[in-house]
DNA sequence: CTTGCTATCGAAATCGTTTTCGATTTCGAA
DNA sequence: TTCGAAATCGAAAACGATTTCGATAGCAAG
């Protein structure tokens, strides 16, 4: 059983090839009866041209990639989950790949996407990305690129993203706010930019209002795992530090550190307060339930779609396209922990 | 910026397009000595033939097409990536679509799949499917189909599962022989088959070890939430029920009464045990761990893959395919909860 | 030197569209 | 009736690969 053609539709209505295609289309040279006539049939017997052919003569795929570092990841689920809403009311299909935190891997995704001729590339770099030059790659082939979540600050080109030193702060803030006078700060790796800027938020909330900053409250989770958050809430209990609030780069460490005093029945948030960051959907389940702040991962992913669509039809018109930055609102979350 | 072609190449080493592209594909009608220049000089400039334009003779897009009743579902997540692991290294590259659950939208699904001239859908039907013409529709066109978790028992066509039965029945089993004698079942819908056959397990155990079934003890969770677990959870307290272990369909009705015993300071599990089923990743990382099932999404996913790709080979050299059943071999996780 | 065989290469058809541009038809105006 | 513009249609050339089949060259055997 073999697909339908143009062919086969235009022998069947008595048409050219090239009258059907432009019916189809909406050419203006195709008079309205023909065109009712074409429709009327196509729909019937379910046809559509056939996608690969078309790219040959338009150069457009209609499907987009996106590479993003993790796939088992809440967060990235939720923004694949936008991306693909998104790309679904306009038609697109999207291939995803995975750069699993490697910036090798990455690169070579780059690579295979622009292989594919994909319309754009939607990307969340890896922590590892220390290069841009397979960024540029794509930039240089004049194909839409969009950045999300963790982006680059070099590049020239659209993301969008969350502010988030401005979102830490008012993490903090909030503990302050409650009473909480020593805070500590379970943080990331020096790489993906996002944790330095919620370090950043950190250090910043503590200067306003006036609260000392102790280098050796600041604990770094190099892979942000709950064992990390885990081992360094045993630490802090064990070494007796007079700490009464953490504010953890990520709710995985803040959950971590959650089970420990659970286990050691330290009161939280009465003894100590635990505040985590994105709002996993495990943070409000368990106990007690985790305060956070929201990171909405499905409208990042829209945006992120919209911003490609909104370039590429540019380009198409052969208009100047100026990438933009978009930031997405966060929202405080308080729970039971603080 | 355009990209290369055979031709570009043909030229720069005063070759045929179609030396070129036999040279590529290792043809025996062209010597050793040209084949290694072409294949030097293709690497050198990073070729590689246009996929698109391959298509149109070969009819092979190098794409499958997958379709998950949910995006953001941890278990889900990990099939992906067992899938597109295991397609990747055989240079395909994977579209995802997502049905919500919907069997409207899955019908969808399939048919831009099919529209897309992907070279095999793999598949997980939505809860709320009750007709497989979709299906049918898939298997009639010739391309390889194979059904992952949520499967249907009436379509002829290869399928990966987990035997949810006797994962049902090896937990319960835990349970009793821990001591347990009045055992409640948090059930799932009546529709997708996995929580007919967790059900099912859960009735064989009681019945092997000579346990009474009591009707009344059998919970329903329409949606498999924590919020139905925790209302489920509170009931059974409030009316005092005579129950010392809860067997869920799922972690999350698990986690949810979990939450509320911890809440009102019951002790799991030595009040009251309970046993999910899937091993989110949340579920370790809850005070008291939970003990579950595993469920390896990953090797699911693979095995999927590996099934598909075995049938398109057989497709190509015309042999007659028959499909087949495999069932992934889960395990019993114990942890703090039982 | 001719014949026949093998090894190596290329011309051209093909896949299914899109789109340019030329051909034909229609029809009102002169 | 005739002419020309406007409306409508189609032939044919791309797009970039694959693959069939024919052409040529080289070489050994007769």
């Amino acid at each position: 059983m073999r697909n339908l053609t143009l062919k086969d539709i235009a022998s069947a209505l008595n048409l050219s090839i090239t009258t059907v295609s432009k019916a189809l289309k909406d050419y203006p040279d195709v008079s309205p009866k023909t065109k009712a006539k074409v429709k009327a049939y196509t729909k019937e017997v379910n046809f559509t041209p056939n996608a690969y052919a078309a790219y040959l003569r338009t150069q457009e795929s209609k499907i987009i990639g996106v590479i993003i570092p993790r796939l088992n990841h809440y967060f990235f689920s939720n923004v694949l989950k936008g991306i693909m809403k998104a790309a679904e009311e306009e038609g697109y299909m999207v291939i995803i790949l995975s750069s699993e935190e490697s910036y090798e891997l990455e690169k070579k995704q780059v690579d295979r996407l622009l292989k594919q001729n994909v319309d754009g590339i939607l990307l969340s770099i890896a922590d590892t990305t220390h290069d841009k030059s397979h960024i540029d790659n794509i930039l240089k082939q004049n194909i839409p690129l969009v950045l999300f979540d963790k982006y680059s600050k070099l590049s020239q080109c659209s993301s969008v993203i969350v502010n988030d030193q401005n979102a830490a702060f008012t993490a903090v803030e909030h503990l302050i706010k409650s009473g909480r006078k020593n805070i500590a700060h379970f943080r990331g790796p020096l790489l993906p930019q996002n944790s330095i800027d919620r370090f950043l938020g950190y250090r910043k909330a503590l200067d306003k209002y006036e609260l000392p900053y102790k280098k050796e409250w600041v604990f770094t989770c190099q892979d942000i795992t709950s064992d990390e958050g885990y081992a360094y809430a045993k630490y802090i209990l064990e070494k007796e530090l007079e700490i009464d609030a953490i504010f953890a780069v990520a709710d995985m460490p803040a959950i971590g550190a959650i089970k420990y005093f659970n286990e050691q029945n330290v009161a939280v948030p009465e003894q100590i307060a635990v505040m985590g960051f994105s709002n996993w959907k495990i943070s409000g389940l368990i106990t007690p339930a985790l305060s956070t702040v929201n990171q909405p991962g499905e409208t990042m992913g829209r945006k992120a779609f919209e911003l490609f669509y909104k370039e590429l039809k540019l380009l198409k018109k052969g208009k100047k396209v100026d990438y933009q930055i978009v930031e997405i609102e966060t929202a405080l979350i308080v729970r039971d922990s603080t």
